[in-house]
DNA sequence: ATTACTTACGTAAGTACTTACAAATATATG
DNA sequence: CATATATTTGTAAGTACTTACGTAAGTAAT
């Protein structure tokens, strides 16, 4: 109890595991008190098969929200107890159809009174509470269902670990770092062209004189993103060299450099922003539809072989 | 789904069971994400020694609300991890207290910000919901708590039940009843004494043709109680031959005859009754205080050999 | 018609607990 | 102080499900 108050709703899977298995407990209790020969976890598929005889288990266990493993297994049991029998189904012989037997019909009204019984006093104890169980477990499940809990949590994290990273410009002494990111990536996809190395191996001649700009992202102390701005005519950047360390992805940090940059254009009175990218980078294309690129399609040469899409983003002034 | 929808909260258990077990499943992704060397089920013993070393299984177990050997388990696989230690208590050789390792704690703030931020996503989940899942389960585990399902259904079944019961007078037909229902329990407790066979063999010469009274149960066309009222003098009568058979029983039919046996003396304008029994029927006494029945000490001296405690009623008039 | 894929089911083994039992130690009682 | 009883724990086996996997039957594509 204790560590339920302590924990508070985090434990919310044990919690629920604890309460179901005092349900179960006392469900057992409830069954002992009417002296039928059954069993509390048969009831779900009897229950099935008593209103509608003729299901098959992988029917049952859908309708119970099992799995049919579960269901065969109780199935074969109330065969043994002589409450149930299988045939399998005309037409397809694969399927196994279940139907109570005379005995299981001679018991069906009995179980009835009893569900009856427990439904009364079920309810009952439902009213007593503020918060209704029922409803609320309805709409948890229903809550995710929508966005699993683990989806939820990692956005959690994300902005928590979001808050730490940090965007700064670019310095001689992280030549290195600016290197690795994107040879890294390059790599992986492609491979690395004369153009790349020209950039990577001289930003400051390359990039930085010809007034260009370089943002970095810091994480924890760590370089883990960088993106270029490259001065093109007419008012316009080229956005480049967009990577992000594979151990920090997932944080959002590729949209805060690609959204410093482009907060670096604005300030440099850019008219638009171009890029070059490669279909084969479906997290990056999102990105750029993110930030507001939109592909075009009657762009400039590339120097570069793995440029087979092109986008642009006109700023407002 | 469907089956829940059907059934309604009958199935409480099932449906707790299967949120659970979502939940469980989502633990498990969860701790994916994090990449932690760590097993969700470890997670309560873990957290409540490193808030707090030196606990024994005991002591967590209690805390967790699980029993000792489950903890015990998971103290000897964290054990296996290197990530705690156990040592025998300092002044009880029985207990094995628990401490964290280097390792254990070098793990823990880790599992912190993780917790933590768990804590965040589930506590906005919670609170998308109109009815609060965390709230309704304590409530429901007060309540449980408080009535166990069990004796819930219990009172509700005997309220369906107790509306088949009917109380009728007595007929020559049924004298065959009433001396089976007394003789069965007179018999399991006591021995038969000539003044019981005098009753139950002519009722009519020896109750109703003294002024006396007999009171019949029936329930489901079959007669399953009997009580008797004797004319004592003073306006008083004696209760007596109060029997219900015990497939009957814990249906509140002794209380149903007491009261109308009772009434039946208010209408005969009675001003006291009184009864004999035996202090071994706990049940039966249990029924006569409730029925507002005294113990008096000075009462007359009774044929039967099993009495040893007599009781009286004052009516008003 | 053959082949590849999908579906339905049963069986085995795993899971995260439980209950049942046994052993060791502590406490109470005569 | 010996002995009976209670407490603490560990181990084994059970429970009510699950996942994993294999087999048989159905369906689609060549």
């Amino acid at each position: 109890m204790d560590f339920f108050d302590q924990i508070g709703p985090t434990a919310l899977g044990s919690r629920l595991r604890r309460l179901s298995e005092q349900m179960s407990g006392q469900a057992a209790e409830v069954y002992a008190l009417y002296h039928l020969p059954f069993e509390p976890r048969w009831f779900p598929v009897f229950y099935l098969v008593a209103e509608q005889p003729g299901q098959s288990v992988g029917e049952l266990a859908h309708r119970i929200g099992q799995t049919h493993a579960a269901v065969s297994q109780v199935v074969k049991e109330l065969g043994k107890h002589g409450l149930v029998c299988t045939e399998r189904g005309a037409g397809d012989l694969r399927r196994n159809v279940v139907t109570l037997t005379a005995k299981g019909a001679a018991l069906w009204p009995a179980l009835q009174e009893q569900t009856n019984d427990v439904r009364l006093a079920t309810t009952a104890l439902l009213e007593e509470t503020r918060h209704n169980l029922w409803l609320a477990m309805g709409e948890l499940e229903h809550a995710l269902a929508q966005r699993s809990l683990a989806s939820r949590v990692k956005a959690v994290r994300n902005q928590r670990l979001a808050a730490e990273v940090r965007i700064i410009d670019y310095q001689p002494a992280y030549q290195a770092d600016f290197k690795r990111l994107n040879v890294e990536w390059i790599e992986h996809y492609f491979r690395l062209e004369p153009a790349d190395l020209r950039a990577l191996d001289q930003p400051e001649t390359y990039i930085l004189e010809r007034d260009g700009h370089i943002l970095l992202a810091t994480y924890r102390e760590e370089i883990v993103g960088s993106c270029a701005l490259l001065k093109m005519e007419n008012n316009a950047y080229e956005l480049a060299k967009l990577a992000v360390s594979p151990a920090a992805q997932g944080l959002g940090i590729g949209y805060q450099l690609g959204q410093a940059a482009l907060d670096k254009a604005q300030a440099l009175s850019a008219r638009r922003v171009y890029l070059e990218s490669n279909t084969k980078l479906d997290a990056a294309l999102q990105l750029y539809y993110k930030l507001g690129f939109h592909k075009i399609v009657d762009g400039p040469p590339s120097p570069y072989e793995r440029c087979n899409i092109q986008m642009e983003l006109l700023l407002s002034t």
